[in-house]
DNA sequence: TAGGTATTTAGGTAATTTCCTAAATTTGCA
DNA sequence: TGCAAATTTAGGAAATTACCTAAATACCTA
C-alpha cells in the first residue's frame, strides 16, 4: 500500500461520497439502474456519474485513481465498468493508521 | 472529525514525515535539538523546518494546517510553539475508517 | 460492416496547493 | 526601551488538481 497514494485518492469530497455510495448501493442508487446489480461486480461509471452530479469522464478518472490506489476493484463486462468497493485494502489502511501512522 | 479536512492535511509527503517523526523525535532530530524535550510538548517549529529541508513559514503553515485538523496539539511557550501528535485523533481516524467509511 | 451505448483519453480553463521571500508579530531580556 | 530569536502572516510564482467538452476506443447487435 502506498500510503500517500491511497490518502490523495481520498482527499476528495466527491471521492469520499462515491466510497460511501457503494458501501450501500440499494440506499443510494435507484433501483432500476440496479436491476442487473450483483455485489461480485459493483456499479458502472454512468451510474456513479449520474449520482455526483458530474460529468462521465470525470467520474471515470476519479475511478480509475481509486483503484489505482486500490481502494475500489474494477471489472469490464460487455461494454460496462463496474467498481465496488475493496473492503481488505480499506481494513488495511485502517490498520496501518492506527499502527504504523 | 470532519474526514476531509483530516485527510487532506494528511496527503501530502512532508507532513506525513512530519507526523512519523514526531513520533520518534529521538529517532529524528538531533540530540542537542532536543535537549528540553518533553513529550508533553513535542518538538518546535524550526527543528522540525530543519529537519523538512524547508523554510519554517512553510513547515509553519504546514503545522497549522495538522492542528486544525486535530492530527496535532500546539503548546507555545516563551517564544517556542511546541507540536506533538494528537494520538487519540489518530486513532478516532483509524477507527472511523474502520467501521464507518 | 454499420450504428449505438459505455467508457476512456485528450486537451483546456479555473481553482487549489506548494513552497518561497519579505514583512509583521510575539516574547524574552539587557 | 529596544534588540534578538522564533513564529506567523502576506503576497506571489509554479505545480497540481478539479472539472468540463470533444474525440477516440471498446464492444454489442442487426
Amino acid at each position: 500500500m502506498i500510503l500517500l497514494e491511497v490518502l490523495k485518492s481520498l482527499s476528495n469530497q466527491t471521492r469520499l461520497n462515491i466510497l460511501e455510495w457503494l458501501k450501500e448501493p440499494f440506499a443510494h442508487f435507484p433501483e432500476d439502474e440496479l436491476a442487473d446489480y450483483s455485489p461480485e461486480f459493483g456499479v458502472c461509471v454512468s451510474d456513479i456519474a449520474k449520482k455526483a452530479g458530474m460529468s462521465v469522464p470525470t467520474v471515470s478518472v476519479y475511478l480509475k485513481t481509486m483503484m489505482s490506489a486500490n481502494i475500489l476493484i474494477a471489472t469490464r463486462k460487455d461494454q460496462w465498468t463496474y467498481y465496488k468497493r475493496n473492503e481488505e485494502a480499506i481494513q488495511e489502511l485502517a490498520q496501518y493508521i492506527k499502527v504504523s501512522l
